[in-house]
DNA sequence: CGGCCTTTTTGCTAAAAGGCAAAGATGAAA
DNA sequence: TTTCATCTTTGCCTTTTAGCAAAAAGGCCG
């Protein structure tokens, strides 16, 4: 079974699986199914009763909250290792967010209620989840710090720095974000229009500092990317 | 002693030391130490080594980020009965940010290289520990949306009525908020600035929608600054 | 190859919010 | 009570960004 190992070997490199012995991973592994994601279909929905947790092994999701009057908000993404759903772990009985797949993904999923008997085996998988979240506490908080004091240039450079860190493929080109991402996108991600995206993307392509076309980005002087975003001015 | 006394009820009710054992929390409070602090006073400061950790008994603290060039940021509010600066837990070294007494403040404190030897004894501390860190970031993601898709006058509307849940306290006039906070705090919370905070109050002060005066707010209709926060026109 | 749907760009205008400066309040301390 | 530091309000002007509308560009499918 070739599948198998490949799971195995991804699996055994999830940060919230570190440090557990084999035969918990085992008896992990045993609980899961494995969910196919076609690009654009969500693992879960905003408002959904949380049956199920996931991690991701290939692909990319977004995750997107609506407002009432339709308004995206897109509040992370799930990177490969990620796991993401696990709104029981923290006792929500919903999913807060809807999950996207931005390109085709592979994901495994398992029960919620297995989450009790999983902690109760391995107590080390609750202080890994515990870490897990609080890294993304502090991306919220460092996002807030953004919206709250950075002018849309800057929010939209230090945005696109994020995709670098978490999707950069080298290119010939430069830094190429490897999954499909648009204007809107990118102002689902900065809290603005994608209007105003456009408008500083192009003023970035004339500086040499990015080169974009539909739906792709590629970063061309990451440095000098770096220098617009921290620079107070 | 009777201190000792107040202190153990308080305790009993903190979230995180939920369906703990008797014993079990004997244990923990046997390696506290009481922290006292005056207004203004911070109980940690961002970038600092992570040495403690600490719960709230009384009052009432902010938490702050402050930008490279100085401006700030309040990230949440710590009510009594939170456990605030678990920095370590989610295994970073430092303090992501400042927490600052609102008012005159009581706080327990652990050194906190405790907290794996606490978790070791008591593993529901870790799940009780994911639900706070949970929470948090539901939080954080909330704000995050309202900074993105809302303007001035709904961010603030929003966060008086967190702190009208938080700190709220019925009086003949209205409710008030049950600590001081200026101008300056509300831009603060909402990514705004004083002059535009102020220029919101006066208008909703002419419409009877709430009373203010110097560090002081109170909520004379909840309900219209519930409809107002949530009207998207 | 041509049509068509989606995405992107761009010009113009309007609204929202910030910045500056100065004048009023308010309360605490002397 | 007077003084003084701190908060708050307000008028005026500027900047930033959103909104609208329309054109341009890409890429996919038949």
């Amino acid at each position: 079974m070739p599948m198998k190992k490949l799971d195995r070997s991804l699996i055994r490199d999830l940060s919230i699986f570190q440090s557990m012995s084999e035969e918990d991973l085992d008896a992990v592994l045993a609980m899961a199914s494995i969910r196919q994601l076609p690009e654009g279909k969500a693992a879960f929905s905003q408002g959904e009763i949380a049956t199920e947790f996931f991690a991701l092994l290939h692909g990319r999701l977004k995750v997107v909250q609506t407002t009432p009057d339709g308004q995206q908000v897109v509040v992370r993404h799930v990177n490969p290792g990620d796991i993401f759903g696990i709104a029981r772990a923290m006792r929500r009985p919903d999913f807060p967010a809807t999950a996207i797949a931005v390109v085709e993904s592979l994901a495994l999923a398992w029960p919620s209620n297995q989450w009790e008997a999983f902690i109760a085996r391995s107590p080390v998988l609750a202080m890994n989840a515990l870490q897990t979240v609080g890294q993304r506490l502090q991306d919220a908080h460092t996002r807030i710090r953004e919206l709250s004091t950075e002018e849309v240039e800057r929010r939209v450079a230090h945005a696109l720095l994020r995709l670098v860190r978490q999707a950069g493929r080298k290119t010939e080109e430069g830094i190429l974000i490897d999954f499909p991402v648009t204007r809107q996108d990118l102002a689902e991600m900065t809290g603005t229009t994608l209007h105003t995206v456009s408008r500083v993307m192009t003023g970035w392509e004339s500086k040499g500092l990015v080169a974009s076309g539909r739906k792709k980005v590629v970063v061309k002087d990451a440095h000098g990317l770096h220098v617009l975003a921290e620079k107070p001015e």
